[in-house]
DNA sequence: TAAAGAGTTCTGTAATTACAGAAATTACTA
DNA sequence: TAGTAATTTCTGTAATTACAGAACTCTTTA
């Protein structure tokens, strides 16, 4: 029934929305993923699209789109209603599952791809005889990095939830007992 | 003297400011800013908008506009050049360090606000009686959730780089030191 | 196998963002 | 302190991205 989510109902599930959607900005993808995002995070029960649609005032098309985007990202996915033959979908509502996907698909999408670019770019400096040893020093070191980077990734990534919470909550705590036995260095 | 990078002459370098220029996309800089930051990187000696600008093939207002940027993450700086007027600059070249600060930029420009905003959410939520108990606490998951990341990312940035490198290279083998004495949950 | 429902893809427009070039400002120099 | 070099800010345009609504396709039901 309303078209778009009215101000003075303002309750705060329709502000944690709204706050949700402008702050994908940031993140990197657009307000309409962010708010189904946020909604359907918030919701109690799977919601199809034209649901999706009326409550957040944005076209069917466009839920259509956000939607396969989030199935992408796998922080929500189809959820069958017996009797309904319209699609539902629900949201990962596990804080820390939903992290671990964001975090597999940032690797995906910036980490990988980067690593592989700079690789190109390594090989070819290694066939330039003029090339300055500093410049592919720094190329190395960056793709060094990055691959380091991105092996603590993937390992982290298949680390129980429940020790990566431990892992963080322990802080920096975990650098004085690794360095318990090792040197004082820098 | 080349108002545009020659394809002809692409060398690794000027591949690695291309590819670099266009992955800041991902990264959330436009390419501008993150061209400018690759020829920095690779730069033996700091340079000056000028040369900049005629090197990229870029205009001098947009420069400057990405330099000051670039400043404001902290990944170059302003180098005085004796006996030349004009402002120089140059990039931090250890990428540990680099990654600390976009690390810092990403949890100030990131994290920080969806906890401020969550934080306003809760807020009203507690005081609406009508509020599903399942929502509640999805929102102080999330919270809690962020707020622990956000502790964490705090004190990482303060371990020396060398640690973290450690860290890092250690991987999941941290895990299973830190669980020799704790419960084999999960 | 027609009709209606659900979902997707296409097409044009609105909004945003990136950018060049001009104008203005600031900092030197003589 | 006039003149010039260096830099920044302003202004308009180009390019990109987000989005609505229409057209289309596929699926189900009668």
């Amino acid at each position: 029934m309303t078209e778009i989510l009215d101000i003075s109902d303002a309750s705060a599930k329709s502000q944690f929305v709204l706050y949700w959607g402008d702050m994908g900005g940031q993140w990197g993808v657009n307000r309409s993923v962010a708010q189904i995002h946020a909604l359907l995070f918030l919701s109690v029960s799977p919601l199809n699209a034209e649901q999706i649609s009326s409550e957040l005032g944005i076209a069917r098309s466009n839920v259509s789109n956000s939607l396969k985007e989030l199935v992408g990202w796998k922080l929500i996915r189809r959820i069958p209603v017996p009797g309904d033959r319209r699609e539902h979908f629900g949201a990962e509502t596990d804080v820390w599952e939903m992290a671990m996907r964001i975090a597999q698909g940032r690797k995906e999408r910036e980490i990988d791809p980067a690593i592989s670019a700079i690789s190109d770019c390594l090989e070819k400096a290694e066939t330039e005889p003029e090339i300055h040893p500093e410049v592919l020093k720094r190329m190395q070191e960056m793709q060094a990095f990055l691959t380091t980077v991105d092996t603590w990734y993937g390992q982290m990534l298949n680390v129980p939830k429940s020790k990566l919470n431990l892992l963080m909550k322990m802080g920096n705590k975990v650098i004085s007992l690794l360095t318990l036995t090792g040197k004082k260095s820098e």
